[in-house]
RNA sequence: GCCCCCGUUGUGUAGUGGCCUAGCACGCCGCCCUCUCACGGCGGUAGCGCCGGUUCGAAUCCGGUCGGGGGUACCA
């Protein structure tokens, strides 16, 4: 790492998702740009949980949201389940500090009671919006006399208190995007707190954001326009004492967007992450292709370890624009980090696939464990994801008698002239010296090809169908011999009979 | 309406005034390898939204325009 890149203060990111539905591609993709910075940096990655929103909140949701941090590896410093120098790191856990925030801001002046219904500020924005004027709040509130605030009170209103956005256009420079500017007048007092005293977003994460040191706030394009109403809270903060004083840099990360142009939402079945895992993608990659999604390691190459990742990760190299997301690239990634695992690696990673597909019964037997051991290599370059080892390795793992053959298959393929192949075939390697690879193939080779006189293609799919079940599988003669000779020639015998 | 962001092949990107008759990857098509499927190799397909300006020279700078997206909540 060079000093040009490296920020004058110690990093520290945060990754704040709220726990509600099942966690999405772009959480994921949040959260990788915030470790690889973060990391890059030698800085902190914060973990925070924001749960204000009760209605929306669930226990599960914030279940999966560990297991998916986990499974991806995203290692926190600080955060839930491994504390720190700021906990509590749940919002729901923090309350009294945004209480105490804010008095001090109502105190302060920086922030006002306000008591206008919903009622009434819908009937002055639609006013607004017919003569042509900017809807949004307009201030009422902002000088009540004691008067009007008793007389409110004793209306039972209960007030929302607003920051008072000060009258200047506000400026800052975008990591990812360079110098944004909202003009002055364009962003409306909003609410902090609630009527019922519930803070809300927009209070509570400025204000751990200060609380907790954050220097550099990574996050996706849509917090964009709600900017500019954090740095007017992070100046009112600093004058009322809470934080460091010192805003953080900000930087506005691209969608990822679905089919068409829509957002891809936590809806959508391609952005669910538990997914991903359940279909058999490698974290390493998914985070791969991920990273590609806005970013880019160099102009000639797109596959790379997160080991990687972070030693070449620049925030300046982000791309503004919305992507796509392709699953067809998505799996072309992982393919390719499959292809790269260690072989010996595979046998563990594929047996919790095989497991769920009741092709394992618990733990492999020391048997199974060989036998896996052995087809890895068959497989390795032929998956796109690890659940595709289930197909593949079936026909090796079944018990005897639950062996099925692909109907269709069986149909085109293990015809009657099909059918006097799969009995040459066996024929051939009944009397077989030695069962490996090499023997079989000469034997199948001198019987069908040279004696029956059939192209390679035509000689071997009736074998293939007759053994594996299918006329796609992993290579014929080494699966044989992995199959064993016995239970080879049994379904060669069956084969023959149709 | 107003505010803000974005605009390179189908998709993701490289490109920061000449190295660009625009590179790479995925996809797609074809060929080779081959016991199927893959892997691997080779080749092909297709793009700078548009208009104007600056300049000897623009994908790159400027203006406009069109298109897409987000915000305009007592959601985050």
């Amino acid at each position: 790492m060079t000093a040009d890149d490296s920020p004058s203060l110690p990093v520290r990111v945060r990754f704040c998702p709220s726990p509600t539905g099942s966690p999405h591609v772009g959480l994921a993709r949040t959260a990788l740009f915030n470790w690889a910075f973060a990391r890059h940096h030698g800085g902190t990655f914060v973990f925070r949980v924001e749960d204000t929103d009760t209605a929306r909140n669930s226990q599960e949701s914030y279940d999966t949201l560990l297991e998916v941090m986990r499974w991806l590896g995203f290692e926190w410093d600080e955060g839930p389940e491994v504390g720190g120098p700021h906990a509590p790191y749940l919002q729901s856990e923090r309350l009294d500090v945004y209480a105490d925030v804010a008095a001090r801001l109502r105190a302060s002046g920086h922030a006002y009671d306000c008591y206008c219904s919903t009622e009434e500020l819908e009937a002055r924005n639609a006013t607004a919006r017919s003569e042509g004027r900017a809807p949004g709040y307009d201030g009422h509130c902002r000088q009540l006399t004691a008067q009007q605030v008793a007389g409110f009170q004793d209306e039972g209103r209960r007030p929302v208190l607003r920051l008072r956005m000060p009258d200047r256009a506000i400026t800052f420079d975008d990591l990812v995007r360079g110098e944004i500017t909202f003009q002055s007048g364009s962003v409306p007092d909003y609410v902090l707190v609630r009527g019922n005293g519930h803070p809300l977003y927009t209070l509570v994460n400025p204000v751990d954001d200060a609380l907790m040191e954050i220097t550099h706030v990574l996050r996706g394009e849509d917090l964009l326009s709600s900017t500019p109403r954090q740095i007017a809270l992070y100046d009112a903060l600093a004058e009322v004492g809470v934080g460091t004083g010192r805003a953080p840099e900000f930087g506005h990360l691209p969608y990822v967007m679905g089919q068409g142009n829509k957002k891809l939402s936590k809806r959508d079945p391609e952005s669910n992450l538990l997914g991903y895992r359940e279909r058999g993608f490698l974290p390493e990659g998914l985070l791969n292709y991920l990273a590609l999604l806005g970013w880019a390691i160099a102009d000639d190459r797109d596959i790379f370890s997160m080991a990687e990742m972070v030693e070449a990760f620049r925030l300046e190299r982000v791309n503004p624009n919305p992507a796509r997301f392709d699953l067809k690239k998505a799996e072309a990634i992982n393919a390719a980090h499959l292809r790269s695992l260690p072989v010996e690696e595979l046998p563990d990673r594929m047996v919790p696939f095989l497991q769920s597909a009741g092709l394992l019964a618990g733990e492999p037997t020391a048997e199974q464990q060989a036998l896996l051991e052995q087809a890895a290599p068959l497989v390795q370059e032929r998956m796109t994801t690890l659940a595709e080892c289930v197909e593949m390795l079936g026909f090796l793992l079944v018990e005897e008698p639950r062996f099925e053959r692909d109907p269709a298959d069986v149909a085109k393929v293990l015809d009657d002239a099909g059918r006097e192949v799969a009995r040459t075939a066996h024929d051939a390697l009944a009397g077989l010296g030695t069962w490996d690879t090499a023997s079989i193939e000469e034997a199948l080779r001198g019987a069908l090809v040279e004696g029956l006189g059939l192209k390679p293609r035509n000689a071997f799919g009736p074998v293939r169908v007759a053994v594996t079940g299918r006329r796609v599988s992993p290579p014929l003669f080494e699966s044989m011999e992995l199959l064993g000779r016995e239970r080879s020639l049994a379904r060669l015998g069956v084969g023959a009979e149709g």
